[in-house]
DNA sequence: CCGCTTGATTTGACTGGCTCAAGAAAACGG
DNA sequence: CCGTTTTCTTGAGCCAGTCAAATCAAGCGG
């Protein structure tokens, strides 16, 4: 399974490097992360991977079609590896954590604005935002309504 | 008509400021534009308004409830006054027209993800994104699949 | 296996969108 | 008209991301 990270890119017309690795090894751990935090976990694997290094690759990934790019309003973007099948997106308002959702119309859902005003839609970006299970926990645990954006948000690395 | 906003501020506990009429003067005109076409739009009406007051009337109008805000990836936010139905947007990806779309679905649409993960959601926010009818046009017409992103991309202060 | 060509990465400077903080000004209740 | 409180002005500063030049490595041909 590692080297089939290098028939893609090769596939994808890119050169294999050590920090297209890297950062496809981080993506595979991390479904929705920034490129800061693959940066830095990036470099457990390639110590000196620099962050425009991480900006490249993943304009490379994204541009290639093996990473998707993601934007959460207020936050940095994300990235992830699933593609193809333009499914979409929970975010926590308080955590910043982010979950896949695949969509309920179909295969390529939601590609039916009611009034498309002349427009030809081709791709329908929809996001969820809401409580991720453990920020609901806390709120009710200590006093809830303080409206607080708590430090741990733009983490988002988990699930 | 003039005066109608003088209350709205007022039963949203703000206080009625020149500033603040200036920005919804502009957003009155035109339904989707950044902070920065706002400040300059605004200096028409109060020329000594500065880049900042104009996110602080931002940021309290919509705190409020009187205005909305909507960050499409990859450009500035954009203010539009039309809340509380919870609307969608359709984006050009050339231009960077935006354009409302009622929700198919119904009242409070979409809401109701095919799988929610343990997440109260209390938000659903649909962008589709495509060519506007303007854009399709010129596409045809100076050879299309340039891929590149027009000079007046940013702009989508129209329609 | 070696060198060459091209593409990728490093390094460093820089931008745009936005926020924060302190003081001056204006709103509005009395 | 005065005082209090909110809001605006002025100016500094931050963060995510981009651009450009120079160095370096991937992968091809020999």
């Amino acid at each position: 399974m590692e080297t089939a990270w290098e028939e893609q890119l090769r596939s994808a017309g890119l050169r294999v490097t050590r920090p297209r690795l890297a950062v496809l090894d981080v993506l595979v751990g991390h479904p929705h992360v920034d490129a800061d935090t693959i940066a830095t976990a990036a470099r457990a694997v390639h110590p000196s991977i620099s962050p425009q290094a991480v900006y490249g690759v993943l304009k490379a990934l994204v541009g290639s079609g093996l990473a998707r790019r993601i934007e959460p309003a207020g936050g940095p973007a994300l990235y992830e590896l699933r593609v193809g099948d333009n499914h979409h997106h929970l975010v926590c308002r308080e955590c910043g954590l982010v979950a896949d959702v695949d969509c309920v119309v179909g295969a390529a859902p939601c590609l039916a604005p009611s009034d498309a005003a002349g427009f030809a839609v081709d791709e329908a970006e929809v996001v969820f935002w809401g409580l991720c299970a453990d920020c609901q926990v806390a709120r009710r645990q200590h006093g809830y309504g303080t409206g607080t954006t708590s430090s741990s948000i733009r983490e988002g690395v988990r699930a």
